[in-house]
DNA sequence: ATCCTTGCTGTACGATCGTTCAGTAAGGAT
DNA sequence: ATCCTTACTGAACGATCGTACAGCAAGGAT
């Protein structure tokens, strides 16, 4: 008789952790809004329904969590992109163009994801902690890019802070909607599309100032 | 003793089933996805629970057609605004983008009732089904002003249809950002980015022709 | 005034939810 | 080899879900 095998593995509290996040994640691709309950995700890491309240105090704060991982690794896939790019500031707008529209930010199962997340923001005050911070981070980042750009080129016709605001709701429409359709258009479309946007920054003939279309609401 | 009041009211079918889709509509906004429930719909409604199954086969298809009612309510608002504008293209546009960043299409309930529905959406042909019909509505009421617009004033950068998928998605993408956090930017600063965009469309020094870029993917 | 149609009510049912907790067992320490 | 800590299991609980259905009653027809 061969020594009986364990029933299960322990693991480091910190490393479990970590596998019932991506187990989560996991869940939340294949079933949407119905992955989120404590049975799908603990049948997608292999562990029994009582662990996942083990590690975690409530559901809420695990989903917390999964929230931030999953930004997080977005976020970071796409400034490592942009970061690697040479030089110029072109360049790296360019390179940051590509990672957004490319596997694997370029994915329905993002989107799916996503949704869920959102859904739960109006009640619950952790999701939109966690949202707060990473989509600061990710418009400092179009920010930094941009403001690279107008120290080397010249000025904008905004305010960088509008311009960073037109260019990440750009980018997140088309993200949108070829997530919602891909059969509209084709990633390199997209990027075009952006350039596009830069181009218009630059050369635009009418600097437009705000205070003068900010008195009506 | 005075005549007994009568416990419930009789509708006509059709008038009950228009009052449970606005009830659903209304117990989305108010509850979020947790208003998906045929106990809250009725409780918002005023009536049993029995009643919703009584008017419609399953709870699927009372979702379906507020989605469906819900978009064109939207959708309709903004096509008369645009509608009833003076008469030139540009005259046209503006009154869109001037509807569609005031309320009613500019609340961020209307955001919280949409990500219900979109959670929906890969898991639900009902869904699916109104969605196609509701979006394809809306980008051709883009793609016609724009069209009035070349006719008009001569060639774009991009085709029509590239240009009208570029505007949805900055239009859309802007409503999103202003949504999550209405503190970003005010609602004209949308309008000016909106213009800008048509502006860039006319004034664009060089066309850009997608055969060229599209080879890879 | 009585009947009839049917819009409507509300209990019941089985499924699934998040959480609790008493007990099991893995595996390093001694 | 034995002990001890604690990661882990899984049954149980009450709440809530969507749907079914038997019966009630509103209100026009006769």
């Amino acid at each position: 008789m061969s020594p009986r095998k364990p029933r299960f593995e322990r693991q480091l509290p910190q490393e479990r952790r970590q596998a019932l996040i991506e187990a989560t994640i996991e869940s939340l691709k294949r079933y949407g809004h119905e992955g989120l309950s404590v049975r799908r995700i603990s049948a997608q890491a292999g562990v029994s329904i009582g662990l996942i309240n083990h590690h975690f105090p409530k559901k809420e704060t695990l989903i917390a969590q999964a929230y931030r991982y999953f930004n997080s690794q977005l976020v970071g896939g796409v400034r490592a992109a942009a970061g690697e790019a040479a030089g110029s500031p072109r360049a790296r707008l360019r390179a940051f163009f590509k990672a957004t529209f490319s596997p694997p930010n370029l994915d329905r199962d993002v989107l799916t994801v996503w949704i869920v997340f959102w859904g739960l923001y109006r009640h619950s005050a952790e999701i939109q902690k966690v949202h707060g911070e990473t989509y600061h981070e990710h418009i400092e980042l179009v920010r930094s890019m941009l403001a690279d750009l107008a120290r080397e080129s010249g000025k904008f016709r905004f305010s960088l802070r509008l311009a960073a605001t037109g260019l990440t709701a750009l980018i997140d429409g088309l993200w949108l909607e070829w997530c919602l359709d891909p059969a509209n258009f084709r990633p390199a479309e997209a990027i075009v599309l952006c350039e596009a946007w830069i181009d218009s920054l630059e050369t635009g003939a009418t600097p437009v100032e705000l205070a003068a279309s900010g008195a009506a609401d």
